[in-house]
DNA sequence: AAAGGAAGCAACCGCACAGAT
DNA sequence: GATCTGTGCGGTTGCTTCCTT
């Protein structure tokens, strides 16, 4: 038995919203508030099922949406932050103000997914080309044929091309509960070790490692806590108002991220950092 | 100009979780 | 502790528009 549906559908309109249902919805939420969006329709007049208002007011009637035109910030942006954190569209939008995960969802299976499809399939027939020419050098430098050789089992020896994948990190969906969000990185990232400031990357810091309770202690220190706090800002009332007063700007956060994501690579041990990052990005 | 296909996007659906009862 | 309700989320559908032939 699965559970009810969330309103009996009899009866009720579907389909695109007409301009006079919006000025119902959002007449009453500007009187009353968001929420109890079982209860609304009807006391907003409207023959639309809970679910449905919701998500309209959401996508597309909250004031601070921005529709269309996403900028190619906005792009690199989704690209990395898809990178890291999968197909996780709510996180995602989070980090670009007056966008919703839905409007990004669409962008990316529509352009972003094609688009790195085309650009993987380029990189491996490059990489293909760039084998086949050290093929031929192989056969034509007599003198050189062993040293070679043994190159081009090096770079292709193992049947995979030399292209580094990033990881993806799909993790299960978690929801994050008002009473949770409110923890910020730097809360998990030792702040009983940590006094430096900004940029200190000579501070212990330790997360929740893969298996719950554990915390991995370190002096790695490759991660600055003011750009993880920018990642992890996961205030309750991280709604779009508040997100358009923060300082930081799309370039910014991009700028900071990349910087960042950079330095975990460059690490030793960039495995375990990532997955830390990572990890905590989603806590 | 018309038809068919492709692409983009708004909306729906079902599941899962948190809090209330 | 069990159940119910409200909400959030990601996947999918289907309509509309654009493009090609």
């Amino acid at each position: 038995m699965g559970r009810a549906p969330c309103c009996s559908k009899v009866g009720l309109d579907r389909g695109p919203w007409t301009p006079k249902e919006d000025t119902l919805l959002v007449n009453y939420i500007q009187t009353h508030g968001e929420g109890h969006w079982r209860s609304l329709p009807i006391k907003a007049g409207l023959l639309r099922c809970g679910k449905s208002c919701r998500l309209r007011w959401l996508n597309y009637l909250r004031p601070g949406i921005k529709r269309g035109n996403i900028t190619p910030d906005e792009d690199d942006l989704i690209i990395r932050l898809h990178s890291l954190l999968g197909n996780r569209w709510s996180l995602i939008a989070r980090r670009l103000p007056g966008r919703t995960d839905n409007e990004i969802k669409n962008y990316w299976n529509s352009h972003l997914s094609k688009r790195l499809k085309i650009s993987n399939e380029e990189n491996e027939s490059k990489c293909m080309r760039e084998s086949a020419g050290r093929k031929r050098n192989m056969i034509s430098n007599v003198n050189n044929k062993r040293k070679l050789e043994k190159d081009y089992e090096g770079a292709s020896g193992n049947g995979e091309t030399s292209t580094t994948k990033t990881k993806i990190h799909t993790p299960k969906a978690i929801r994050v509960s008002p009473s949770s969000v409110n923890i910020s990185i730097r809360n998990m990232v030792g702040s009983s070790s940590h006094t430096g400031g900004v940029g200190d990357h000579d501070t212990n810091w330790c997360v929740p490692d893969l298996e719950g309770d554990n915390h991995i202690n370190g002096d790695q220190g490759s991660v600055s806590n003011h750009c993880l706090d920018n990642f992890v800002h996961d205030d309750p009332d991280d709604d779009f108002s508040s997100q358009n007063s923060l300082p930081r700007t799309i370039d910014n956060m991009l700028e900071e991220m990349f910087e960042e994501y950079q330095q975990l690579l460059n690490a030793d041990n960039h495995a375990q950092l990532l997955d830390s990052f990572v990890d905590s990005l989603l806590a």
